[in-house]
RNA sequence: CGGGCUGUGGCGCAGUUUGGUAGCGCGCUUCGUUCGGGACGAAGAGGUCCCGGGUUCAAGUCCCGGCAGCCCGACCA
């Protein structure tokens, strides 16, 4: 491609919107153009990108035995309201009425639509197991989009969905694609880890998400690097060690002590002179309509997954500031482990391993010393309810864990027969009984996946593409010169393009009348793996110069011998180094 | 949804306090010089100052109401 006829701006300042290194980049160098708060305008340099990742992942899909299909954007809101995910999705949903009124959605995704479709082609064991997979835009009216590509309401996304006839199948399948999704970021260049989650709202019982590290990303993950256990930090545990209560006696009486105005565990801390895990701290929720009681160490963070699987299948909702201002006879940040209204108190087994606490003393202003378990407090409940911190003990090995943060660019799960028994999806086995199909359903952020890219591939003047996914594969700089050789210098330039081109190599070909400040800045902004530069000087040597991006490594070939005269695969070798 | 900040040529910004002919840098056009790391000179083009209403002789600026964008938060007492 000749870069006087792309259609290509480079931005020379960041545009003042753009808080990540991924989203300046990616508008800097002409990718993308915002039309609306998580909307973008894909140009022809970005739009490189997202086809080669696009087609990276197609590969891999095909490879696996998935096969492609096209689902329509425009659904019925029919489908959703007999799975009952219209109002589990509920905002989160483009909404969308036709010319009779009747009501529709853009799709978040599209589990009920490929259940429904597959469910009127195939009834018989012999037909299953099948796998569909679509890539295609997605819509979701984020609550808050941000980061540019990060977290849009449109996005390319890729979704496979599996049918199987058993648990054991639906397995075999999950595996094929757990093992493709690593091979289709392996190949785009990200460092990743699968992590466990907690699953959301599709539902289900086993799945995995795929993190690319990131310091921007927007879960945190922790994971063991002697045994390789990895978890999102909802899902997370620790190794619980536990300890024997302190002997009655040893601990003196409680004391109530004032605290004035120190609703925060760490005020009152430092006005008591001790340290935050000296203090308890209690988190008031509601089970049932009922009010329950948490109790962390206070340096630790109650995990509300935790909680809620702890008191399963009992409902459990964390307060919130509206729930104490409806509440006023809650002595909000003064709660302490004994507190009277409460129907329920569950523990975290690290409250077992120190013999007294500093707590709340139920009253406004004031805490109590020495307050000891079975003592001074009663646990119903013990369950792991602190948030797993660094150094803690990992539940495998024991080694120190460590919590990073990553960009989720991928999520595979085992659903189960959810939605084939919620939208009456059923096979006929062997002897004629009917049975619902068991499904998994596998997600990769397409369009994320080109952020998380560029955010772990970039340094200070730009993009660093890895070639696999790097809009072209060469970047040819001519740099004429002036005089009578100029003309020359161009020929040759446009016989290299020739002959890249003819070999089989993408080239952006940097034919345009300017400085040779401007292409050199352009080249390392735009961020191609190889830049190849023709000057007056070296045309008259007859050399012409390889430059690696990422590595600034340089060296000269010679152009009459090497470049304009070999075979093509030598010169696609010579190009890529 | 709550809080904060911001809307002025394509991009980055000043001007708003104290109302009085809309500015700067980059980019764009033309000409000349320059030509291996964002060159220089000269001459140009380009703006409903987010939208609507109000005050005023006069509004980018003041008042009222909207809209949009960005950031933070939306369980840690």
């Amino acid at each position: 491609m000749r870069m006087s006829r792309l259609f290509l701006r480079t931005l020379r300042d960041d545009p003042a919107d753009a808080e990540i290194d991924s989203h300046r980049l990616l508008l800097r160098a002409g990718c993308i153009r915002r039309l609306a708060s998580g909307i973008y305008a894909w140009l022809p340099f970005g739009q490189r990108v997202l086809a080669k990742v696009a087609q990276i992942v197609r590969e891999e899909m095909d490879a696996a035995g998935a096969q492609e299909v096209t689902l329509p954007i425009v659904q019925p809101l029919d489908l959703w309201k007999q799975s009952g995910r219209d109002s589990a999705y509920g905002p989160l949903m483009f909404r969308l009425q036709d010319r009779k009124e009747a009501e529709f959605c853009l799709t978040p995704t599209a589990e009920e639509v490929i259940t429904t479709i597959v469910g009127g082609e195939l009834s018989s064991y012999r037909d299953l197991p099948v796998n569909l997979y679509q890539i295609n835009w997605k819509y979701r009216d984020e609550l808050r989009p941000r980061f540019g590509l990060l977290r849009a309401r449109e996005f390319l996304m890729k979704d496979a969905y599996s049918f199987h006839v058993d648990e054991a199948d639906l397995a075999l399948g999950y595996q094929a694609m757990y093992d493709a999704y690593g091979r289709v970021f392996s190949r785009c260049g990200l460092t990743f880890r699968a992590v466990e989650a907690a699953s959301g709202e599709i539902g289900g019982d086993v799945s995995r998400e795929f993190m690319a590290v990131s310091a921007v990303g927007e879960d945190d993950f922790v994971w063991c690097r002697s045994c390789d256990y990895a978890a999102n930090v909802e899902a997370a545990r620790r190794q619980v060690v536990t300890k024997e209560p302190a002997a009655p006696g040893s601990v003196p009486p409680r004391e109530r002590v004032h605290t004035p105005a120190l609703p925060g565990i760490v005020g009152v801390a430092e006005h008591l002179g001790m340290r935050p895990d000296e203090m308890l701290k209690v988190i008031v929720f509601d089970v049932d309509g009922t009010l329950g009681l948490a109790l962390v160490p206070g340096d630790r963070e109650v995990n509300a997954a935790a909680l809620e699987q702890a008191l399963a299948p009992r409902p459990v909702r964390l307060y919130e500031d509206d729930d104490f201002a409806a509440n006023p006879k809650l002595p909000k940040g003064y709660i302490g482990p004994d507190f009277a209204g409460a129907s329920i108190v569950v523990a975290d087994p690290l409250v077992r391993g120190r013999p007294e606490w500093v707590t709340g003393a139920n009253e406004v202003d004031h805490h109590v010393r020495h307050a000891m378990l079975d003592r001074d407090f009663t646990v119903q409940v013990w369950a792991d309810l602190a948030a797993v911190a660094p150094g803690d003990p990992c539940p495998r090995c024991g080694s120190a864990l460590s919590i990073d943060r990553g960009i989720e660019v991928g999520h595979v799960f085992q659903l189960g027969t959810k939605y084939s028994e919620a939208l009456d999806v059923r096979y006929t086995d062997e002897s004629g009984e009917q049975h619902p199909m068991f499904m998994g359903c596998y997600g990769i952020g397409v369009s994320r996946i080109v952020t998380a890219v560029v955010e772990e591939h970039h340094d200070e003047v730009g993009i660093t593409w890895p070639a696999a996914v790097a809009p072209y594969d060469v970047h040819l700089v001519v740099l004429p010169g002036k005089g009578d050789v100029a003309a020359e210098v161009m020929r040759a330039a446009d016989e290299v393009y020739d002959a890249l081109t003819h070999a089989g190599v993408a080239v952006l070909y940097d034919d345009r009348d300017a400085s040779p400040g401007v292409k050199f800045t352009d080249a390392d902004l735009l961020g191609m793996p190889v830049r190849l530069t023709l000057g007056a000087k070296g045309y008259q040597r007859g050399v012409i110069e390889r430059r690696d991006r990422s590595t600034g490594t340089e060296q000269e070939l010679s152009l009459t011998d090497d470049v304009l005269t070999v075979s093509p695969d030598e010169l696609r070798a010579l190009v890529a180094g």
